[in-house]
Parts: structure tokens; C-alpha cells; sequence
DNA sequence: ATGGCTTTCTACGAAAGA
């Protein structure tokens, strides 16, 4: 079982990546954040003529979340618990079930950015995040294989970062967003990356700007948790760095948490 | 760098991203 997390900046923008990607590696499960697009702008036949089943959510210009599959996807929740006034297309949640292996409960999660310090943007951060370890709380007595997959914009640690020093005044590396994401993990979640690479120095995000990829200058931003039923099965994690070589690539690359 | 790209919008510059 091969489950995808991917910020792709645009899926109609991204579009050619996305099928190339589908047919070479052929996941089981993507998830995508950052669509751009409105529901009825969504490529389904696209994606649905590579072989997958969908579940989106999206909103104009902004935001937008979506979750293929080439197994049947059920159990759809749109929508982040806790705040029924929050109108951003953030998280979509699933339960992915092939017809002879045990069911996987996937979310794909874009996680606001937070910046700029002292705005209520970072307040929405900071909030969003509480009403996440609350939402994952309420999950975990399931007691299922549970993966949230996402774009967090959070560097847990110095080494997630190529230049930490670039990101102190920001958003993503704040001391209060990284314990947020903490208390999320401390929930009992399993962080796959560094699960099966505990201190490389291993980024997913690489700013279009100032040469960032071709300096290696990045950051780790983008994750995939795991309820511990998820976490027995983890395999290992690939960053499937290729795609930013790519032309007109997402600033993005996926991570793919391979399960057994 | 007061963001050097990229994407979006009843666009033609501004806002958002990270």
C-alpha cells in the first residue's frame, strides 16, 4: 500500500505531472492539497481515466484538497471540526477500502501558513492546529490504520531546514507552531520520515525563488503521521524529488509512505 | 530585500504562498 501526500499549486496547472506521476509509480492513495480550483473546475475525468476514484474539496483561487485512490473511497468528511464559520477548503478525510487488505482511514491536510507573526493569520494557525489535535484525538479510539498526510508548513526541527537560520522570524518555524505539531505527535502518532530516517537532512519544499533548488536550499514541511496501526505497518518513506526537475514542477514534492 | 518566482482573479496589479 503506497500512500502519497503531494502539494501540487494548481492541479490544473499540475495536471501533466500528476497523471505522469500516477502511471510511473502507480500509488494506491494521493493526497493533494493546494488544488486551486473550484469544485466544478476539479479534472476528475482526467484522474478518473488513470484509474483512480476521487474525493475533493475545493475553493475558488486558494486552499483546495482532494484524495484519489485506486481502491473504493468511503466515509467522506469535508471540512476541519470545530469552527463552523472556517470557510477554507483545508482538510478532507476518507476510508480507503481494498477489496483483500485491511482498510486505511486517510486525511489530507493543508495546514495554514501562518504568516505574517502578529496578524490574525498566525492566530488561524495556531487555532486550526488545536482544532486538528482535537479532530485526531476523536479518531484515534478507532483504534485503525489512520494516516494524515499533508501539507503541515511546519519544520519540526533544525535539520529539517538547510538554512534554520533563514526561518526564525517565520511562521513555519515558530517555537509555538512546532510544539503545536508536537502535541499533535504526542498524541501517540508516529512521524514516518523520521521514523525510518531519524537525522537526514531531507527537505520537500524548495521556494521558487533565488535558486533554492539548486542550492539544496530547503525545508521539511510536508508529513505523513501515523496512528500506531499504521505505524506497524510502515515500510519506508521515499521524497520523490524527480518531480521538482520536472518543467513548470509544484514548489512541492511528493513523500510516499510505503505500508504493507 | 520592503521576497529575487508562481498562481489566481469579473485580472492588466495585487494578494497569497513559504
Amino acid at each position: 500500500m503506497k500512500i502519497v501526500s503531494w502539494n501540487v499549486n494548481s492541479i490544473r496547472q499540475r495536471l501533466e505531472h500528476l497523471i505522469n506521476f500516477l502511471d510511473k509509480e502507480k500509488p494506491d492513495v494521493v493526497c493533494l492539497q493546494e488544488l486551486k480550483c473550484q469544485d466544478d473546475g476539479f479534472p476528475r475525468l482526467e484522474i478518473e481515466g488513470a484509474g483512480y476514484n476521487v474525493a475533493f474539496h475545493g475553493q475558488k483561487a486558494f486552499n483546495g484538497v482532494a484524495i484519489l485512490s485506486r481502491h473504493p473511497i468511503n466515509d467522506i468528511r469535508k471540512g476541519l471540526p470545530g469552527d463552523e464559520t472556517d470557510e477554507q477548503s483545508r482538510y478532507i478525510e476518507a476510508v480507503i477500502t481494498p477489496v483483500d487488505q485491511q482498510a486505511f482511514r486517510v486525511a489530507s491536510i493543508y495546514l495554514p501558513n501562518g504568516n505574517p507573526l502578529g496578524t490574525p493569520k498566525f492566530d488561524y494557525k495556531l487555532a486550526w492546529m488545536k482544532r486538528l489535535k482535537d479532530h485526531v484525538q476523536s479518531l484515534l479510539p478507532y483504534e485503525e490504520p489512520l494516516v494524515l498526510a499533508g501539507d503541515y508548513n511546519i519544520i519540526p526541527e533544525e535539520k529539517d531546514a538547510a538554512n534554520p537560520q533563514e526561518w526564525v522570524n517565520d511562521a513555519l518555524f515558530q517555537p509555538e507552531s512546532r510544539a503545536a505539531f508536537r502535541a499533535i505527535l504526542n498524541l501517540g502518532l508516529t512521524e514516518a520520515l523520521r521514523a525510518c530516517y531519524a537525522n537526514d537532512k531531507l527537505y520537500t519544499f524548495w521556494d521558487y525563488q533565488a535558486g533554492a533548488w539548486q542550492r539544496n536550499n530547503g525545508i521539511r514541511i510536508d508529513h505523513l503521521l501515523l496512528s500506531p496501526q499504521a505505524a506497524d505497518k510502515l515500510q519506508d518513506v521515499v521524497i520523490y524529488k524527480e518531480t521538482r526537475d520536472w518543467e513548470k514542477p509544484s514548489d512541492h514534492v511528493p513523500i510516499i509512505g510505503i505500508f504493507s
